[in-house]
RNA sequence: GGCCCCAUCGUCUAGUUAGGUCCAGGACACCAGGUUUUCAUCCUGGUAACGCGGGUUCAAAUCCCGCUGGGGUCACCA
């Protein structure tokens, strides 16, 4: 088989399993990949891995090629997709498809090849008889290791009893010399022949294991580089013997150190099921309180730790419980309003390091895609394990929000709002999300958080809730001469024309001149009357976004409620 | 438990390959000031680490060994 890898630079590729979201570990996985073949003018491949039929599913398939598409990690090469009108995937090469699911004919191909040159063979124990040796394995406080019980049968006996149909295995007859991985980030790791055993290549149901499916498709694909994650790193010796009993080369290895939760816990999408049950005992929440979940359903997921709602319930619930879930997986970043930039740059820092300095002498920690892409190395990448800082990552995140435009601001504030939260589109127009955008960029460090910010122009003008102290201190201490102002201020609004926050900014700061007093004498009685509070972003934006009508309303009612307060 | 990987501030890391320029630099967080009509942003300053024990060497965060600690893996999952 030819390999056209030729032509250009270096092949990676990125090979989830479809069999869930895209978990953040992964999302970082296929960045880096991407990187490194973006970096080598090469390409990035991507392949659906669905050779465990049980768990496998069309939707989280889709879900997964949206994910990275939505970080704009595309790829070369793969299933096809278009994402706001730019086509990804193709197979222009010619090396698909891209579903280890259609590949059965190739796969099998290279396996019968192995056993008729004697390098694999058929073995006809049950699951049972193996679960048993294993059990007694156990017990006997030694490492289990198949027996090679399967060798004891002669070459052409094996061979007809598989062709006569016979249910069976397909194993690997592992050399017994040490392989060497020679890692480009961690170094040479060796493993001793002790440690092998002949592992499984075909499923008795016919479908290739991981590990025959990866080693035919990395070679067959042109893979010259597999970044992968350092769990990886113990099954790469069986896949270079097998790459020698094919006659494939093997191709650059770098495992990549993993991500753990602050608390050195794994990231697992169980995490959020596990944040919901403690609060829903915590708040002695009994029965169902979302809709679709019976309660018998629910008293059920209570009860059972390994039981997981699904996604879209834990949602509802965790609006309910008013918590925030922990995000995990890419689609959770995308709800809880991260942005792509902030998230591949926090990403990217997990593990690598450009080592580059800023002018000022600090250390460049703040990139955008295309330089990861220009400056990505293996060997930047740091060998130990590392804590997912969800403060940081908010940081980085913050950072990047505020560098939008106003209006890049609103526009991406509004594509996200409409698709997460419609209460803040239908009452924000991406116009109004315009004139907001001064105020909100520099108070979020998240779209999601842009909602605190202006929420109280969410609730109705008689509505509003009022702080006591902040009444008490903007408007009622000092012979209630913050009320006065308030009230003579009343009068300037309704005589404006133009309602927008230049002109009020103005029309504050005349007034104010002319009754002789600080800005802050007027801005915080303001400030209270139409929020309730004392903190609001600057006026201009929080008098223009309610309009003159709703001001006026909510100062009227504010001095009806002053009057009625004890000094 | 066997095997494998790893070990610098609370966290992410620079420095380790070629030992001295490191009483260890940056970022996030935290603390204290300043700017600001409030909040936020922004600016200035500060606290804070080479896991432990042995070597080698004139000299070790850097090299070697042991210990401890963390992680991975031991499936007809990927």
């Amino acid at each position: 088989m030819s390999i056209s890898n030729t032509e250009s630079g270096s092949i990676t590729r990125f090979a989830p399993s479809p069999t869930g979201h895209l978990h953040i570990g992964g999302a970082r996985t296929a960045l880096l990949c991407w990187a490194f073949a973006q970096g080598q003018d090469g390409k990035f491949v991507l392949r659906i891995e669905d050779t465990d039929q049980t768990r496998s599913s069309e939707s989280s398939m889709r879900g997964i090629l949206e994910d990275l598409a939505w970080l704009g990690i595309d790829w070369d090469e793969g299933p096809e997709l278009e994402f706001e009108g730019e086509k990804l995937g193709g197979d222009p090469r010619g090396v698909g498809p891209f579903f280890q699911a259609q590949r059965l004919d190739l796969y099998n191909k290279y396996i019968r090849q192995l056993i008729e040159e004697d390098k694999a063979y058929p073995a006809f124990e049950t699951p049972e008889e193996l679960d048993a040796a294993r059990k007694e394995a156990i017990a006997a406080k030694t490492g289990y290791k198949y027996n090679r019980a399967g060798l004891e049968v002669s070459l052409e006996d094996r061979i007809s009893r598989m062709d006569a149909g016979e249910l069976h295995v397909v194993r690997l007859k592992m050399p017994d010399e040490a392989i060497t991985v020679k890692d480009e980030i961690l170094g040479d790791v060796t493993v001793e022949p002790s440690e092998f055993d002949d592992f499984i290549i075909r499923k008795r149901d016919g479908f290739p294991t991981y590990h025959l499916a990866v080693v035919v498709d990395d070679a067959l694909m042109g893979v010259t580089h597999v970044l992968r994650g350092q769990e990886h790193l113990i099954n790469t010796p069986r896949h270079i013997a097998l790459q020698e009993a094919i006659g494939f080369a093997t191709p650059g290895y770098g495992h990549m150190p993993l991500i753990f939760n602050p608390d050195g816990s794994k990231m697992s999408k169980r995490d959020k099921d596990k944040m919901a049950k403690k609060a829903v005992k915590e708040q002695g929440i009994e029965s169902s309180p979302i809709d679709g979940v019976s309660d018998e359903e629910f008293s059920r997921w209570l009860k059972d730790k390994t039981r997981q709602l699904d996604s879209d319930h834990l949602i509802a619930l965790a609006k309910v419980l008013e918590i925030t879930l922990p995000e995990i997986d890419v689609e959770d970043f995308r709800r809880a309003g991260y942005l792509p930039s902030g998230l591949n740059n926090y990403l990217a820092l997990l593990g690598w390091n450009p080592k580059t300095k800023n002018e000022d002498g600090t250390d460049l920690e703040h990139f955008d895609m295309d330089y990861l892409a220009g400056h990505f190395t293996m060997g930047g990448m740091s060998k130990g394990q590392s804590k997912f800082d969800r403060v940081k990552l908010l940081s980085f995140n913050g950072d990047e929000i505020a560098a939008l435009s106003d209006e890049e601001f609103a526009s991406t504030w509004h594509a996200w709002a409409m698709k997460y939260d419609t209460e803040l589109s239908d009452r924000f127009s991406q116009a109004d999300m315009l004139t907001l955008a001064p105020a909100v960029k520099t108070r979020c460090k998240t779209l999601a958080d842009g909602r605190g910010v202006v929420k109280f122009a969410l609730i109705a003008d008689d509505a509003v809730e009022y702080d006591g102290k902040a009444v008490h201190k903007a408007l009622i201490k000092g012979e209630r001469k913050g009320l006065e102002l308030l009230l003579g201020f009343r009068e300037v609004i309704a005589g404006m024309e133009a309602f927008v926050p230049e002109a009020i900014e103005t029309a504050v700061k005349e007034f104010a001149e002319s009754q002789e007093v600080g800005m802050g004498k007027l801005a915080q009685p303001l400030r209270v009357a139409v929020t309730g509070a004392g903190v609001s972003p600057p006026l201009g934006q929080t008098l223009a976004i309610l309009g003159k009508e709703s001001v006026m309303a909510r100062i009227d009612r504010c001095g009806e409620f002053t009057e009625a307060e004890k000094v």
